[in-house]
RNA sequence: GGCCACGUAGCCAAGUGGUAAGGCAGGGGUCUGCAAAACCUUUAUCGCGAGUUCGAUUCUCGCCGUGGCCUCCA
């Protein structure tokens, strides 16, 4: 598989450290508000890759893949919000890490391997921060602060391929405090009043951002691996930092890979709290279909700019309907001709393996899906077809089987009216079973060519977003969105 | 101002030095009691200008436009 590397600047070829074996470190969200679509986007993205990766359908494929993500759950941010609401940062993080957690379980997001939080890891931060000063490579000042010395090394900014110059003429010119060089950055803070702090030998503080990553990824994936992922907002300053300080620390390369996702956009704006043009995960699993957001996120390409619309999402759910639809149950007669999925396999596997083509290996997933709705027309055993369908889909983490159906969209008190006004009944019944009956009271008078009460059987439910559809084995429902 | 991406049909979105996947929406058909779904069919010369080339949407330069980043005690 090939993917096109930030530090180099070139497509290679994800090349294991350890054979067979695969691990990715991605930063996750600093958990001072709630989780936004952009951080699902951005999951999302690392989700597919994971499960692409872990899949043994690929001949070359199916890595031990170990995923890591982290929480910042101790930042300025963080510490300014909880001032702003009066509670305590580290439960205002806890609080919402539970929450996203449990949004990324809706989005059906594989739970990574290894979830880090700084609060927890504090004792492997301040090692490596000891380590990166025993290198030379960070200083204490008489406040009690530690700083990277950006200026040791001559490879700073080969990351976001800027040059120290360019960087320092950028910057308003003040000299911190006890800095040695403007762009020299915190490793540890000492406490102010009302922060949390933790002890350490230079002073009580806390870690500043960018050395967690460094530390978390090193113990859990070892000093080098292979694939660190994140936004492309945080190629600078944050991964640049996190590989500064990594490399000063170990004296070998950090991450083998660097894969950065572009943004979110809402309506064509940027998405950002200032202007209030955000929309939280909370939001957009109420308006759309975890599946339809999946889809949405996967149908551009995952380093380009994606711009979430009302139309794009229509367009998705659509097209998560469609796939859907697709692979509805048929039954063939004994002796029909299978129905070859052909080059579908090969054409997805060539989209994903050159730089994560998702576009494309949909594309593949759509023109099979097409193949499969004429193959039930003209009475193939679709099977194999289905069966190609449903395995590719689910490599993408698409869930189709049943996905319409939700409980607790539908309405029972007026589905229940509906039932009475029909006569049918619909005492202690479950949803499934009073839709089922009203079924079949409409289908008794089609029978009977009562079109005008079948016809109302049938706008009504749909008031109720059922939707019927009467085919040649009879009539099928799904929730209609 | 600096660095980096991107600019393809009504919308979303791939891709290629030799006249452009897929999805949504729209038009026209088939099927259906009518629908729905499905199937068939139809809709683009690839931001603008110049250059390289037998030939560029695909390479180079300029311009315009959009987006990201340009640090922590904002």
């Amino acid at each position: 598989m090939r993917l096109l590397d930030t530090l180099t600047n070139k497509l290679r070829e994800v090349d294991p450290v350890h054979e067979g074996s695969i691990g990715i470190y991605v930063c996750g969200v600093t958990p001072y508000a709630e989780a936004h679509v952009g951080h699902a986007m951005s999951l999302i993205v690392y989700d597919v890759l994971v499960r692409y990766l872990r899949w043994d359908g690929n001949s070359a494929r199916g890595y031990n893949v170990t995923f890591v993500t982290n929480y910042t759950d101790v930042d300025d941010k963080l510490i300014e919000r909880a001032a702003e609401l009066n509670c305590d940062p580290l439960e205002l993080a806890s609080e919402n890490i539970d929450r996203w957690e449990r949004e990324q379980v809706e989005l059906g997001i594989v739970p990574p391997d290894k979830r880090p939080r700084v609060t927890g890891e504090i004792e492997t931060i301040t090692s490596t921060i000891e380590e990166i000063i025993r290198q030379g490579y960070a200083y204490v000042t008489t406040n009690g602060d530690v700083y990277y010395r950006v200026q040791v090394k001559n490879d700073y900014g080969k990351l976001s391929h800027r040059e120290i110059e360019g960087l320092r003429a950028g910057t308003r010119g003040e000299l911190g405090k006890d800095k040695e060089f403007p762009l020299d950055f915190a490793l540890w803070k000492k406490q102010k009043p009302g922060e949390p702090a933790w002890p350490s030998p230079w002073s009580n503080g806390r870690p500043g951002w960018h050395i967690e990553c460094s530390a978390m990824a090193q113990r859990y994936l070892g000093d080098t691996f292979d694939i660190h992922g994140g936004g492309v907002d945080l190629i600078f300053p944050h991964h640049e930092n996190e590989i500064a300080q990594a490399e000063a620390a170990t004296g070998k390369p950090f991450a083998r890979l660097w894969m950065h996702n572009g943004m979110v956009q809402y309506e064509n704006e940027k998405m950002s709290k200032s202007t209030g043009n955000l929309v939280s995960v909370a939001e957009a699993l109420q308006r759309w279909h975890p599946a339809a957001l999946r889809l949405f996120v996967l149908s551009s390409h995952y380093r380009g700019p994606n711009n979430l619309t009302e139309e794009a999402m229509g367009a998705a759910t659509r097209g998560i309907e469609r796939l859907e639809g697709a692979l509805k149950p048929f039954k063939a007669s004994p002796d029909a001709t299978p129905l070859d999925p052909e080059g579908t396999r090969t054409r997805f596997v060539e989209a994903m393996e050159n730089d994560f083509g998702t576009p494309q290996a949909l594309a593949s997933l759509f023109d099979l899906a097409r193949a499969i709705n004429r193959g039930r027309a003209e009475g193939f055993d679709l099977g194999l077809a289905q069966a190609e369908l449903q395995e590719l889909t689910s490599v993408l983490g698409l869930r189709l089987d049943n996905i319409t159906f939700t409980e607790v969209k539908i309405d029972k008190i007026a589905l229940a009216d509906t039932a009475s006004e029909f006569g049918v009944d619909h005492s202690g019944s479950e949803v499934e079973s009073i839709i089922t009956a009203l079924i079949e009271r409409r289908t008794i008078a089609r029978t009977e060519k009562d079109f005008i009460l079948s016809d109302e059987i049938r706008d009504k439910l749909a008031t109720l977003h059922i939707l019927l559809e009467d085919t040649p084995e009879g009539t099928h429902w799904s929730m209609q969105s």
